[in-house]
RNA sequence: GCGUCUGUAGCUCAGUAGGAUAGAGCAACGGCCUUCUAAGCCGUGGGCCAGGGGUUCGAAUCCCUUCAGGCGCGCCA
């Protein structure tokens, strides 16, 4: 039931406004002893011409209650609303139960799309800590509006262009073999990319010959295109490995070398349109009218930059996909790059401009205040994964050695905080990386929902007692079992916002709520108890209910629950 | 210099597009397991919401300004 509405279209019958506006006002109260929806009336005193007071205190009078709404009261120019304890407890709880995994899902994106780009590697270079946002907060968000009912389209937009694939082949030629690279990987190539740069500063020939490579590859010679594929394959082979581990699936892995042959279209077009001039021999797009620096197309020797290749792959996933939005999942240092090439399509008149959105993050930082991007030094996305795993193995090893398959939740444990722990904090939130805060299980982190989770899954299997039946609602007719209730409510409307602001933490924070109100819960009422089967059944079916949705909350933000732990 | 983001408890952060007495976690200290998972629960201390002006019945939240920090500002992506 929505109650809001149901309030708001009372109400409407005192007030000469429409019952949505009526909604849009209507509050949930920051205590529960203020009731479970609220009216500040403040905002109605300039249109009625009178004190909040008195209009609080008419409202409050002239409101029916009912069933649903069985109390009113007019506190210092609110109007605060409570439910019907039994009867809302037994409406969310019942929609719960019967939907199962489906509740909180929505209609709203039937037949919309979305394109999500975001985590987006770079060949040849192992996954470090600074992708695991982009990759966490995209997949989340991919999962929530999925679960709104919108297809979406998970691309892995590749850094697999420019001249460092030149390097990489004279590297390749110079120091490794098809036996070393076999063996080594990843890593492998990133050492001959790092050894390739010690050498070059000594030798300036080499960058000759790299750039000569590249130009192999852009003209289709057999052995640099042989050799490029084979090194882009090794990669995404490699980093499937780790999206496997995260449980991230993409539908796309075009990358830059994709839209090679895209961008002359847009080019003309641009040329067309009158919109590109020459500047320093360079071909741009002037801004200044919206105060940005110009967009730069074109190189003074004629080859195109990143925004020429992000323009031609938006139009590429427009003609292809036909989104209702694209994101862009990056960091904020490329705000200006977005801002910039976002209305250099504006101005080509390209009408779905208005639906690309860069989902913007924050920095992870070293503790020595360097980037973890831009040195060697990076910490690897894969020896994190493993040192949490491992930490969380041992956690189990010494709390519950006797659990069945301690490798598996411990990945589940592992995993599960890592990823939590990228979407605690709103995304903007610069992060300082340290071994200590991320191998940290305590607190508000991945660990303690699960152990929520595992709680009212082992309470649920302790009962022989079946969810189905005459149920006693009145057993939960407390403050503990009322705020539980009320999360479990507003789950829907946590997921939209959510979505609307591109924000996967406000699921996190929301999951962390839930198991804390919880586990009071579950320390101040016995679940299992000799009061009689229909009470048992109430508390059985919360317990079953919250467990349903930590499950739902925790798979938005792409983290496992598991049953035991 | 210009643009932009950030500044809330010792530390890390919430604060639901202006609402009721600003909340968590960590760290510190003190309690709670013969009873459904103690990876849990409860309690104590800790605040000039960076500073100053304004708008408003009401401001951590909006506007102006100062300060501090991050990021960006044409031939990288």
């Amino acid at each position: 039931m929505d109650y809001k509405k149901l309030i708001a279209d009372k109400l409407s019958k005192s007030i000469e406004l429409e019952t949505s506006q009526i909604e849009d006002m209507l509050e949930i109260p920051a205590k529960a002893e203020m009731g479970d929806f609220a009216l500040p009336c403040f905002k109605l005193s300039k249109i009625l011409r009178k004190a909040p007071t008195m209009i609080s205190d008419m409202l409050s009078e002239q409101f029916e209650t009912d069933n649903a709404i069985e109390k009113v009261q007019s506190v210092n120019g609110y109007l605060n609303f409570y439910l019907n304890k039994q009867n809302a407890s037994a409406d969310v709880l019942s929609k719960i139960l019967s939907e199962g995994e489906n509740y909180s899902k929505s209609a709203e994106g039937k037949d919309k799309t979305i394109c999500l780009d975001y985590s987006s590697v770079n060949i040849a270079k192992p996954m470090h800590i600074g992708h695991l946002s982009t990759t966490a907060i995209g997949n989340s968000l991919s999962r929530i509006y999925k679960h709104l009912g919108y297809n979406t389209v998970s691309i892995n937009h590749l850094g697999d262009w420019g001249t460092q694939f030149g390097k990489l082949i004279v590297g390749y030629k110079m120091y490794s073999s098809k036996k070393q690279v076999e063996e080594g990987g990843i890593a492998e190539l990133a050492r001959i990319y790092v050894q390739y740069h010690v050498d070059a500063e000594n030798d300036e020939t080499m960058d000759d010959d790299a750039r000569a490579w590249f130009k192999k590859i852009e003209d289709g010679d057999a052995e640099a295109l042989e050799l490029f594929e084979y090194f882009r394959a090794l990669t995404i082979e490699e980093v499937s490995k780790i999206y496997a581990m995260l449980d991230v699936k993409f539908d796309s892995y075009n990358g830059e070398a994709f839209y090679q042959d895209k961008m002359q279209p847009i080019i003309d077009e641009l040329e067309e349109k009158g919109l590109l001039v020459e500047d320093q021999g360079a071909k741009v797009v002037m801004l200044d009218k919206y105060d940005m620096p110009p967009c730069m197309i074109l190189k003074k020797d004629g080859a195109s930059l990143y925004a020429t290749r992000d323009m031609a792959a938006a139009q590429y996933r427009k003609d292809t996909y036909d989104f209702h939005k694209c994101l862009y999942v990056t960091a904020y240092e490329q705000n200006l790059h977005f801002k910039q090439f976002f209305k250099v399509l504006e101005l080509m008149g390209k009408d779905y401009s208005k639906d690309l959105v860069h989902v913007n993050y924050g920095w992870v930082r070293m503790e020595d205040g360097s980037m973890s991007t831009r040195k060697g030094t990076a910490v690897e996305l894969k020896d994190l994964i493993n040192k949490a795993i491992e930490k969380s193995l041992n956690i189990i090893e010494e709390k519950n050695s006797e659990l069945e398959n301690k490798q598996e939740v411990a990945s589940i444990v592992g995993i599960g905080s890592i990823i939590f722990a990228a979407l605690k904090n709103n995304r903007i939130k610069d992060m300082v990386f340290s071994w200590e805060s991320a191998l940290s299980f305590e607190g508000e982190a991945a660990p303690y929902v699960q152990y929520t989770h595992a709680r009212c899954s082992s309470v649920l299997t302790k009962s022989d007692i079946s969810l189905d039946g005459k149920t006693d609602f009145s057993t939960l007719d407390n403050e503990d079992a009322g705020k539980i209730i009320t999360l479990l409510r507003d789950f829907p409307e946590i997921i939209k916002s959510a979505a609307e602001r591109y924000e996967p933490s406000f699921i996190t924070r929301f999951s962390i709520d839930l198991a804390k109100t919880f586990n009071k819960y579950y320390f101040e009422h016995r679940i299992i108890d000799d009061d009689g089967e229909e009470k048992v059944r109430a508390r059985l079916i919360l317990a079953q209910c919250t467990k349903q949705v930590i499950n739902t909350a925790l798979y938005l933000i792409g983290v496992k629950a598991p049953d035991k732990m």
